[in-house]
DNA sequence: TACTAGATCGGCT
DNA sequence: GCCGATCTAGTAG
């Protein structure tokens, strides 16, 4: 991991289609109590507020959606189902209200820290270790993420990516997106085929 | 392995 | 008032 290859805000301002598929095999960074939380992104989707109404974004900006409508760059994180964080990395131009949701990351630096943070443990089971973010709100939990964190800069160095070589075209997967009940025929799912810690195969 | 229910609360219709 | 970009534990097969 080399903190040069910070992904830049022009990355991010991309469309968001791009940014997703781009976005697998990246290093998502997380600075928690001066310890790095590091994960490879295996696993995203992508939401596009102007016809997709699966999107938060899709009937305009209100206080909670409102980070999604900024330029690329920061991170929207939302609260649902009453107990869980999911985060998404917001992609785009302003007012565009896209932004691409991880949904899998497998676990490479701090795997004790996110262990803690998950099971209140340190020292975890292999089948502990596939399950510690391998879904939208493990990731939030492993990597400490929650409501305070709606809106932080990725180009800052709280929260951040870290570039890496490109995932070939061959070895990316596409899929319908998980959990949604509106527009559910879009592909928008992007993931690294075979990799162990997606959160479905 | 497969399906179901329950937890729990903020946002929006 | 309803329902959700989820997860886990439990039961049944």
């Amino acid at each position: 991991m080399n903190l040069k290859d910070k992904l830049p805000q022009n990355f991010y301002t991309q469309d968001v289609h791009s940014v997703a598929r781009e976005l697998l095999g990246k290093l998502f960074v997380r600075k928690l109590n001066g310890k790095a939380l590091v994960g490879k992104i295996v696993e995203v989707e992508a939401y596009d507020g102007s016809y997709d109404e699966a999107s938060h974004a899709f009937r305009g900006k209100t206080k909670r959606n409102e980070v999604m409508f900024h330029p690329g760059g920061l991170l929207y994180v939302y609260f649902t189902y009453g107990m869980h964080f999911c985060c998404n990395v917001v992609t785009g131009k302003v007012n565009e209200g896209k932004a691409v949701l991880l949904r899998g990351l497998e676990p490479l630096e701090g795997i004790e820290t996110m262990a803690f943070n998950r099971y209140g443990k340190k020292k975890i089971t292999q089948k502990e270790l596939v399950n510690l973010a391998n879904g939208p709100a493990k990731i939030c939990d492993a990597f400490g993420i929650a409501r305070e964190n709606n809106g932080t800069d990725l180009t800052g160095d709280k929260i951040f990516i870290i570039d890496s070589k490109k995932i070939s075209t061959s070895k990316i997967g596409i899929s319908t997106r998980i959990g949604i009940k509106k527009s559910v025929d879009l592909l928008w799912r992007y993931y690294i085929k075979e990799n162990l810690f997606l959160s479905r195969k």
